[in-house]
DNA sequence: CTTGACCCTCCAGTTAGGGGACACTTTATA
DNA sequence: TATAAAGTGTCCCCTAACTGGAGGGTCAAG
């Protein structure tokens, strides 16, 4: 019979977590002294502290471990289990992976620029939704801001309860840049109806997994969208769809309030 | 002005987050109403929440991620603090393959044995140590047993402080099995006297990294021996030296009190 | 004025133990 | 045999980044 100190030694484990693992259950000392409440561990228990460290390195957690060890497994089932913990594996691998391709982009950025970009690109997956729309083509590229204004106040007349706020999609690039359709949004759940003299309609808008940046106050949009543009290249996307301006606030005689979403839709290149 | 619900939507997190966030300090509203305590914040603070977001992406901790924005870092330390941050994320990745190659032997054990083996292999990196150590060889394989007690009987005699449990080292297999070299060492700190005449030798035990199992109770060893060396094969290690085995009990007449661990110094194969 | 949605604070729980305070037990030494 | 040192016991607090819930106040619409 050992004492607990020395059953550390032997199992490699701290007197702590051979305490807790006696709280929990998992690792039982064959007596404990009803005086004294001191434990006592068996040589032959060390075969299972063993088995218990080598199921920790395969990062099972230990409720895993006990049902592993107590819960007489066939093996059926403990092939599953086992099967299912290497999947749980190969996520975080994956997730780290991502992380580690985002932080190169940063430290690309400080390292080649000297600063940190003052966009954060994200990437976010968009579920579908329901919205009206009304569209309308620019034949000039100075006339694109006054058409976007126009179709807001044409999509603002039906007063519908918004889901999120209204945007504007712009198609891809079109060289040399003269009638360019314009289409603004308002997701909402309300139901319109919609005659035949309407210039909206009401549509379902596709899910698609788009890079974003959000950027506040009057200045430039542009350099967000090159920032954006230039994040894409970066990590091996490209743009897929129509681009959007998501109108977050702009309703507002502050300029430090405003504040806009620019979302292009992107696919990786294989 | 937002409310916090309002806030959290546009954000994409929860509320109780936004809360947390404001508790730790790393993203107050810009106004808190001192009758309500209703929080308020504002468009402009919509870029702040997705950098945070953003960064919470690369792996950072949200401490990590407040030094960083309130620290008003320069450029040179950022640079390190990024990186810093990256071989951190590189030795997860590391971690997490080890555990899945871990994983995928005991689920070979179990699709192609049908049952998971009675031993659990443990890597370790063993310190060097200081120890007495007596030799001998047995002129055939069937004198080993007897050679090895008389042995560790001779290291008895000295009756040192043990700083762990004696052991016995063959080399690696000689065919024929004849003139074995055998060695029993007893780890110790007692600085013993040596003459010439001494059977024992003090020596220091180089460190070493080994795969060993424990083993315990009367039946026979050889199966752990065999465990041993298929996971040896199956994990790209080869055997570098003398393999080991360490009497943790055999003081004792009760057989399932027996443990001994058994032990191959290996290498990566390249 | 009421109702329901929204918001507040405070508390507890999550993992796998670590650190420390304080009391008791065992072991070694004098 | 007395004492001191080392070992062990329980108990409580701490970690990170929140989530869930209780109990109570606030706001906007009908």
């Amino acid at each position: 019979m050992l004492k607990i100190g020395e059953f550390a030694v032997l199992a490699d484990m701290s007197i702590k977590t051979l305490r807790y693992y006696d709280d929990i259950g998992l690792l039982n000392p064959v007596f404990v002294d009803p005086q004294t409440g001191y434990r006592y561990y068996d040589y032959s228990q060390l075969a299972q502290a063993y088995r218990l460290t080598s199921f920790k390195g395969m990062g099972f957690a230990l409720n895993e471990i006990g049902q592993l060890f107590e819960g007489k497994m066939t093996p059926g089932p403990t092939r599953r289990f086992l099967r299912t913990k290497r999947e749980d594996l190969q996520d975080q691998v994956r997730i780290l992976q991502e992380q580690i391709a985002y932080l190169d982009n940063k430290i690309y950025e400080v390292e080649i620029e000297g600063r940190m970009s003052h966009y954060e690109v994200m990437v976010k997956r968009l579920e579908p939704m329901k919205a009206i729309i009304a569209r309308d083509v620019a034949p000039l590229q100075k006339d694109v801001g006054d058409v976007i204004a126009t179709l807001r106040e044409q999509v603002a007349r039906y007063h519908v309860v918004p889901t999120a706020p209204d945007m504007a999609m712009f198609p891809a690039y079109i060289h040399p840049p003269q009638n360019i359709p314009l289409e603004v949004a308002q997701p909402t759940d309300s139901i319109v109806k919609v005659t035949e003299k309407d210039t909206v309609e009401a549509i379902l808008i596709p899910a698609i997994t788009v890079a974003s940046v959000i950027h506040t106050g009057a200045s430039d949009m542009s350099t967000g969208w090159v920032a954006l543009n230039e994040w894409i290249q970066r990590n091996g996307y490209k743009v897929a769809g129509a681009f959007r301006e998501i109108f977050l606030h702009d309703d507002t005689d502050s300029e430090d309030q405003l504040a806009y979403e620019l979302q292009f839709p992107i696919e990786k290149v294989e």
